[in-house]
DNA sequence: GCGTCCAGGTCTACC
DNA sequence: GGTAGACCTGGACGC
């Protein structure tokens, strides 16, 4: 096994500990945070087809220390690589200054820009992002922790000690409905997640292109809504994840933050709101994710 | 132990 | 365009 060290530069309004919690991704397979040494674990595939164990952690307030083992020396090409991936799952290419600005406009959202938060953490693909959503939908969230856990141990790359990539396009659409039913427990969202990676896979649909379209977002989400398993809820969130902040992507769990946070836990109406957050424009997804889960910020380890 | 309900929704048929 | 009903699964809850 080889192991190296490389370091990579942040943008100044980059808080790393806060994009790994900014929601769930980073509990579900193949990341893992190590809560004690305030660390981000994460195996990638790479395009000669190796496979490369990242451990990242902030080193200072202007970089991140990547810790990697591969079983191949890890030349300069996959240390470019490395950085592409891990650049694009903290959001560190993606420019927040517009956002931060707005937020010190408003009072009650000066705590996004001075805690210089807003990035959310994204997978290394598309494709994982939107089998993972899906697989969100209308459970629990110990049913997408089986769900995803068992589609990595069927299908992810084994690396050692049981860590495993998050499987290919191909991989799943090399499938049954019925194995995906019987031993994924993917249940009713089992066709929906076959057809969308078999056109993943034959280029039918080419997502990954998606984080840098030159669409617009309403072409985007009218496109992701075309995916049979993603609805709105699961559209408004995978916008968000390709940066693109238009939408609430409302579910149960964020509802009810709203109405606790707004109503004293009175039900409203979805429109109501949606009237609330129209005024923040182009990002008004974002600041309403982050006054949902503004409670998380005042905890080191928020799940 | 068993039945019911519901959870970080979506699709289809029908009006 | 709006809405009712069906859909997998697992865990919580009441009995």
């Amino acid at each position: 096994m080889k192991a190296i060290h490389i370091f990579i530069d942040v943008p100044i309004d980059f808080n790393f500990w806060r994009t790994v919690y900014s929601h769930g991704w980073c509990s579900l397979r193949p990341f893992s945070v190590d809560k004690e040494n305030r660390m981000l674990n994460r195996l990638l595939h790479l395009e000669n087809d190796s496979l490369a164990f990242c451990q990242i952690t902030a080193h200072n307030n202007s970089q991140l220390k990547i810790n990697i083992q591969s079983k191949f020396p890890v030349n300069g090409t996959m240390q470019k690589q490395i950085r592409a991936k891990i650049s694009t799952m903290l959001r560190l290419d993606e420019d927040f200054a517009e956002f931060h600005r707005e937020s010190r406009r408003y009072p009650r959202y000066r705590w996004i820009s001075s805690m210089k938060v807003g990035r959310m953490l994204r997978a290394p693909s598309v494709f994982e992002d939107i089998i993972k959503m899906i697989c969100t939908t209308n459970c629990s969230w110990s049913l997408t922790e089986i769900m995803t856990n068992n589609l990595i141990d069927e299908f992810g790359k084994s690396f050692e000690n049981s860590k495993q990539t998050f499987p290919s396009a191909e991989a799943l659409a090399g499938t049954t409905e019925q194995f995906l039913r019987k031993s994924i427990k993917t249940g009713y969202r089992s066709p929906f997640i076959l057809e969308f990676a078999t056109n993943v896979a034959n280029g039918k649909l080419n997502i990954e292109q998606w984080r840098n379209s030159p669409l617009a977002t309403e072409v985007l989400y009218k496109e992701l809504l075309n995916i049979k398993g993603v609805g709105m809820y699961a559209a408004g969130n995978i916008l968000k994840l390709l940066g693109r902040y238009d939408f609430l992507g409302l579910d149960s769990w964020v509802r009810g933050q709203y109405y606790n946070l707004y109503h004293n836990g009175r039900v409203v109406s979805d429109k109501t709101i949606e009237r609330l957050y129209k005024p923040f424009g182009r990002w008004r997804g974002l600041f309403f994710w982050l006054e949902m889960t503004k409670h998380w910020f005042k905890k080191e380890i928020p799940f």
